[in-house]
RNA sequence: UGCCCGAUAGUAUAAUGGUAGUACAUCAGACUCUGACUCUGAGUGUCUAGGUUCGAAUCCUGGUCGGGUAACCA
């Protein structure tokens, strides 16, 4: 424990609070989602932080939902966020609480406040209520019912917990100071009316507690000793506090930490925003893989090591920030790169004739499937007469610095032979439809015994027996760098028109038949593809995790 | 407008009063059967004005800029 060396603000705060001897040396964080929506990367920040830095301590992490408004939560929230947790590879073990495990203590505990006079029920409406809260200038205004007796005030609470009282009619206040400079200690509402059934209470409750009344909480009763949230609750720790002071019995104290949110250029990380673009029907659903939710991520192609790295990668602090999306799009390259399978796909083909190779003849030729990882073996290729290339690779008149395809050029067909384009032939409009090419048949495997070299290496598919599959590129969500913080433009008019684009006349080599839904390959030359869940037996689906960085524009 | 927080290359971060480093991105080069990978190199930074100190990115004061906060949301 001593030789631990803290990687962020928040490591070396536990180191302190350890050498101070607090928390009987035990670290014990949560991760404490709302069931309102799907996780996203910053939540994966979130999470790789507190399981990261609890496990660093040789502590504990539980997972906790907070389901303390059952307007907007829902089961198939809970269970999606459990599946992205689990599949970012961490275990709460069977540490799995809700805040709704603790609505009666919740309840008793604002019945013991009660009784220290330090909360009241207030009938006044929501618009007078936050009239009186004032200004930041000016203090607010003490309610008529502030100063009711405990005795009154324990039995209009039991009524309002009884359903008497309908929704907004009155609300239980914490008695705490109306001319606090912090507008959230001027007598906040600890509990609220809601006359709706819960995902796990069902309609037991009429009364829910709200954030701040059950949080802090939440925390205490679980033994957490390191409560780190995002930097907008900042303003709110004196409450949590407060309300721990008032809990609290021993030398175990719980303490809130604030970091800064996770934010990505050209997308957008706010749950509202997330929900909309769901909603509204700008991407699919939430597992579009445009989206920066994990299910996106994970549908688009990125590993969880890959996510895990990158939130190790953007380091922990309080500055608000935007991070480049050119980091994650590293982090999954570079692990990609290590593990995935290489094939040949071409995605915009052009019909290939080698003339001078025999009709109704074909071979195999050697590929290795991973140069970076031998382990990895060869598999064969098929070759055959007609083959396919991308039609990017082949240009009528080259410019300069185009080193691949041409008239009368000699390129390499990636594992097979070299071949030189002798004719380019068009249709009547003039459009080109197939070119003519010869092999030489000495450069079997892809090397010329005369030593000549060529410049380029292409990928290629042979026609016969190549699989037509879908292709889907996908491209930035918006078109803005910081669409939350473009002045004269709502978000949504920053969407990317092009963020996806499907190519439906793709061809891929044989060994792809049958490819498991989500698994990872490079296709060479071209980038990072995966396989998505569209795919059926009939035909296979590849999404773009992400393009191979290209200098050929050098 | 009150209160709170923050400010180090283009971006994200490190330096715990003692040589301003790292990663991504960018550019240049080497290598190459992927214009990939890998390798080498380059440029670019402590918001500002004072103060404390032998010495300040770091401590203090003022300013500037940015963010949060005044939901019966979390």
């Amino acid at each position: 424990m001593e030789n631990i060396v803290p990687k962020n603000f928040i490591q070396q705060q536990i180191v302190d609070d350890l050498a101070a001897g607090k928390n009987g040396n035990r670290v014990h964080t949560r991760f404490p989602p709302e069931p309102n929506g799907y996780l996203h990367i910053g939540h994966a920040k979130s999470i790789c932080l507190n399981f990261g830095t609890a496990k660093l301590f040789g502590g504990l992490t539980n997972l906790r939902f907070d389901d303390t408004n059952p307007v907007k939560e829902d089961t198939e929230y809970v269970d999606s966020i459990m599946e992205d947790v689990k599949w970012l590879g961490f275990d709460w073990e069977d540490r799995l609480y809700y805040a709704s495990d603790y609505f009666d203590k919740l309840y008793d505990f604002a019945v013991e406040l009660i009784k220290r006079g330090k909360a009241y029920v207030d009938f006044q409406s929501q618009e007078v209520i936050s009239e009186q809260r004032g200004t930041p200038t000016k203090a607010g205004v003490e309610s008529p019912t502030r100063n009711t007796s405990p005795e009154e005030n324990l039995r209009i609470f039991e009524e309002m917990r009884n359903g008497k009282y309908n929704e907004g009619a009155c609300v239980l206040r914490a008695k705490i100071d109306m001319a606090s400079p912090n507008m959230h200690l001027r007598d906040p509402l600890m509990y609220r009316i809601l006359k709706q059934s819960h995902h796990r209470t069902g309609d037991k409750w009429c009364i829910y507690p709200m954030y701040d009344y059950a949080h802090g909480q939440s925390d205490y009763w679980e033994g957490i000793t390191h409560s780190i949230c995002t930097l907008e609750f900042e303003v709110h720790r004196p409450l949590y506090d407060w309300f721990v002071d008032e809990l609290q019995e021993t030398d175990y104290r719980p303490r809130q930490i604030e970091f800064s949110r996770l934010n990505i250029t050209y997308t957008v990380m706010s749950k509202r925003k997330l929900l909309q673009l769901v909603k509204e029907g700008y991407v699919k659903d939430w597992d579009d893989p445009r989206m920066p939710t994990i299910s996106g991520l994970r549908r688009r192609g990125y590993t969880p090591e890959s996510i895990r790295n990158f939130a190790d990668m953007i380091g922990v602090t309080k500055v608000d920030g935007v991070t480049d999306v050119a980091m994650l799009e590293f982090c999954i390259r570079e692990d990609l790169n290590k593990r995935a399978q290489r094939l040949m796909c071409v995605t915009d083909p052009i019909k290939v004739i080698i003339t001078n190779y025999p009709e109704g003849q074909s071979e195999a030729v050697e590929a290795i499937n991973n140069p970076e990882d031998e382990s990895m073996g060869k598999r064969k290729v098929p070759f055959s007469r007609v083959i396919y290339l991308e039609k990017e690779d082949f240009m009528e008149e080259p410019t300069n610095k185009f080193y691949r395809l041409a008239p009368g050029k000699e390129v390499r067909l990636r594992y097979a032979y070299f071949i030189k384009c002798q004719e380019v032939i068009k249709d009547e409009q003039g459009k080109i439809v197939a070119l003519h090419c010869t092999y030489d048949p000495e450069t079997k495997g892809g090397n010329a015994p005369d030593g000549r070299k060529v410049k380029a290496t292409l990928h290629w598919v042979a026609a016969e027996t190549a699989l037509p599959c879908e292709v889907r590129l996908y491209d930035r969500l918006f078109t803005d760098a910081d669409p939350d913080g473009n002045k004269e433009k709502d978000y949504l008019e920053l969407l990317n028109p092009d963020s996806l684009q499907v190519l439906d006349h793709c061809f891929i080599e044989p060994f792809a038949k049958g490819a498991p839904a989500l698994s990872n390959y490079q296709f060479e030359r071209l980038g990072y593809f995966n396989v998505d869940p569209d795919t059926t037996p009939e035909k296979l689906v590849f999404n773009r995790t992400v393009s191979l960085k290209d200098n050929s524009k050098k």
